[in-house]
RNA sequence: CGCGGGGUAGAGCAGUUGGCAGCUCGUCGGGCUCAUAACCCGGAGGUCGCAGGUUCAAGUCCUGUCCCCGCAACCA
């Protein structure tokens, strides 16, 4: 049978530095979506990536002795070693200085000016001239030049123009005919109030002042200004380039999710519906702008040195808790939070406390009872029942927490039913079970309903924590392929449990 | 000024179509001993920002008001 293709991409990050822990909600999350997309048999292509152009990226470069390039590449590559640290299990990066990238973009550009939806006008704005940038009022530091803090003056200078405008109304009505376009559902409002109906403006593409870009084919003065640019790499990627399409881009093109960050929604959903229907293309299927992941209650930012790193992090709790705690405070529309504090609560609270301890526990029980061979079942109680139901209710919430991008409804779901299994245990009470002779066949039904949902556990942590699934299903002697409640009756369990999460010290991030 | 989102137990949050106010953490007490000083149970703690209104009944609808946070056109 052939799989249903599904393609999900990330913003790509924007290479001037090393990302903080903030950054990587977006790849966290599609990294979640696409390993659960695949357990669930799709043909899933998962894009990440980097923008690397931008005056920004040109003065830093200079700052080193550095080409643009040469810069942009070491970020690279320590957000490679990040994603590595993060387990993002991605299927292609894309550089926005591929050559294939921008070939594409400059047919692109080539094409929407050829039918007028790119035009050349003049663009009037307040210039500094020593750092020959365009700044907005809204910018200006006391009627000064942010950077340089000198007086700015009214400027013209030649710009090409998305013609933004004539779409409108088209743009008003997918909106309405694809409710979902925009999730949460909150921010299309927000579009609407915002940009649409005051009337669409049309969008300056290019600049003349940067060096550092795509130049605007057959007009050297000109390079492509970011967006452009930038919100292009999700079909160039698949080899799409305006003119003739590649077999991958047929195969997965339109997207099915664009995992953003709620600061450039804008662009996702405006910008880059237009250029794409402008050139004839389908859009995407849907657009994810997920919350902030702020600093406490401060946004996270290298000048008020609350940077946390995910790597740093990963060394000390490992990969899965990083993910964990990213995907457990992602909420789909309010803002989450970290600190030191919450991460090891979260830590120990969830994956030591009540996951870990029930494997652990579950698995002590099963070697001392039974010598570590899975007992069949017997006749069930009301207690297994309702559990069997419980375990039941809770995938089919998780499922639908995910279409929904509610990834922390989810992972809650997931939790809720490690919390079940733990009570459980309480009111079977094991211990007092194997002291009966007579109930030892219930005993070996109340251990296979607990390594049963334990593999459930399993199957819904694995995009999640991969690692810890892994570890679990090792542990029990099973995997996830077969497709049945439970560990067969007969498999052998591990004779050393190991925890899955360590419990840690308060103090062990303080440094 | 405008648009949007919020103000619910010490903290962080849930609360579809109005019908006895919930969850996680913390706190206090108890239980258990399989387990990673874990796990399970119970208690305390809220006039649901404020003031009116509709209703047999409002956190939930309407009006007014106060406070907080985003966005506000080209912002790498």
């Amino acid at each position: 049978m052939l799989k249903q293709p599904y393609y999900i991409t990330t913003a790509i990050l924007y290479a001037t530095g090393k990302p903080h822990i903030g950054n990587f909600c977006d790849t966290v999350a599609a990294d979640l979506l696409a390993r659960w997309r695949r357990m669930r048999g799709f043909d899933v292509k998962f894009l990440v990536g980097t923008d690397e152009h931008g005056q920004k990226v040109e003065n830093l470069a200079a700052e080193q002795g550095l080409s643009p390039l040469e810069f942009t590449t070491g970020i690279v590559n320590i957000i490679k070693d990040s994603f590595a640290a993060l387990q993002i299990s991605y299927d292609q990066f894309i550089r926005t200085t591929d050559d294939y990238h921008k070939a594409a973009v400059q047919n692109m550009f080539t094409q929407l000016l050829a039918q007028g939806d790119i035009y050349k006008d003049e663009y009037e704005g307040l210039y500094c001239t020593p750092c020959e940038s365009f700044w907005t009022e809204s910018q200006l530091a006391a009627n000064m030049c942010p950077d340089c803090n000198r007086a700015v003056q009214p400027a013209k200078e030649e710009a090409y123009f998305l013609r933004q405008s004539k779409y409108q109304a088209w743009l008003e009505q997918h909106y309405a005919d694809h409710p979902d376009f925009i999730v949460p559902k909150s921010r299309m409002n927000e579009m609407l109030n915002s940009f649409i109906k005051p009337g669409l403006q049309d969008f300056c593409v290019s600049r003349s002042t940067i060096k550092w870009g795509i130049p605007v084919p057959n007009d050297p003065e000109h390079v492509m200004y970011v967006w452009l640019d930038a919100l292009s790499n999700y079909a160039t990627a698949l080899g799409f380039d305006a003119t003739e399409n590649s077999d991958e881009y047929r195969k997965f093109w339109p997207a099915d999710v664009h995992v953003i960050g709620k600061d450039i929604c804008r662009f996702h959903v405006i910008t880059w519906p237009i250029m794409l229907h402008a050139l004839g293309q389908p859009l995407p299927k849907q657009v994810f702008a997920h919350p902030w992941l702020l600093f406490g209650a401060d946004k996270m930012s290298k000048s008020r040195g609350n940077m946390i790193y995910a790597d740093e992090l990963a060394k000390l709790l490992g990969s899965d808790a990083v993910r964990y705690y990213l995907l457990a405070e992602m909420p789909q529309a309010t803002d989450g939070s970290i600190t030191r504090e919450a991460v090891i609560e979260r830590y120990n609270g969830d994956l030591a406390n009540v996951l870990g301890n029930l494997v652990n526990r579950t698995l002590a029980m099963t070697n001392k009872y039974f010598d570590g061979v899975v007992p069949a079942m017997g006749e069930l109680t009301a207690l297994e029942h309702e559990l069997q139901s419980f375990a039941k209710q809770t995938v089919a919430d998780y499922n639908k927490a995910l279409e929904e991008f509610r990834i922390a409804d989810a992972m809650e779901a997931a939790m809720a039913l490690a919390k079940r299994s733990n009570k459980y245990i309480d009111e079977t009470t094991p211990w007092a079970l194997a002291k009966d002779p007579e109930q030892q066949a219930y005993l070996g039904t109340v251990m296979a309903h607990l390594l049963g949902c334990i593999r459930v556990l399993a199957e819904l942590f694995a995009p999640a924590m991969p690692q810890a699934a892994a570890s679990i299903c090792d542990q029990l002697g099973c995997t996830l392929d077969d497709a049945v409640f439970g560990v067969a009756a007969g498999t052998k369990v591990t004779d050393s449990p190991k925890p899955l999460f360590a419990r840690v010290d308060g103090n062990v991030l303080d440094d």
